[in-house]
DNA sequence: TATTTGCACAACCAGATGGTTGTATTTATA
DNA sequence: TATAAATACAACCATCTGGTTGTGCAAATA
């Protein structure tokens, strides 16, 4: 299988999405995101370093702490796909729309 | 591993994507979808199959066919979820903007 | 300085994922 | 009726996923 790293792929799990919607609020560190979650802290972090490396955070050192911030400008990919695949929906009424008016001439 | 069933599901996987927006434009037979894929029949066969369970799509027998069809309105899910995110990113710039006007102050 | 905190690295695991090939069945069509 | 088309079902496979536990180490803090 081919390991896929995209926005796709950062909001497909729902443990990330929250961590990424706790990020939205803003910055911050592993332990602060751990927090109130029910899975232990290794599952955290590979889910951060899943979210790093497919672009939707960042991850900068700080001491000892590891400081996440994330990248909202890249859930636009996402919107972008939502809003073209409904633009394809609506351009299919149209087709049908012109079909009727041409049964009506 | 819980097998995950949602619109996030959904669109995760790059080939899906391909055949909600090819369904985007109108319903399709199996055979209508695999068309210009470099993927085999059964692939795609099972992708449909996920795409049904996430409730992307409807599937109804006519004959021997297999009609798809998509259900675009299941991606106001996602379109909802990137909104929110994005709420709260702002609010964020909100609270960085009363903190500067208290600093006038 | 001793201890706590924040985190990394490694090994392991069951189940999911995305793909393959082969065979069989039903429905249209020539 | 023979053949082609559309699809189903099953078995198999390598790799990914999402989680676990255990160990160890550097940076803060008491």
């Amino acid at each position: 299988m081919i390991e896929r790293r995209d926005v796709f792929q950062a909001i497909a799990d729902p443990t990330r999405r929250i961590i990424i919607q706790k990020l939205s609020r803003g910055p911050l560190n592993l332990a602060g995101i751990i927090k109130e979650f029910g899975v232990s802290r290794q599952a955290i972090a590979k889910h951060i370093k899943v979210l790093d490396e497919c672009g939707m955070i960042t991850v900068t050192q700080k001491g000892r702490e590891q400081i996440c911030e994330a990248r909202l400008n890249k859930l636009d990919e996402v919107a972008d796909w939502v809003t073209e695949s409904r633009k394809l929906w609506n351009q299919r009424f149209d087709k049908l729309d012109q079909f009727l008016d041409e049964l009506d001439k």
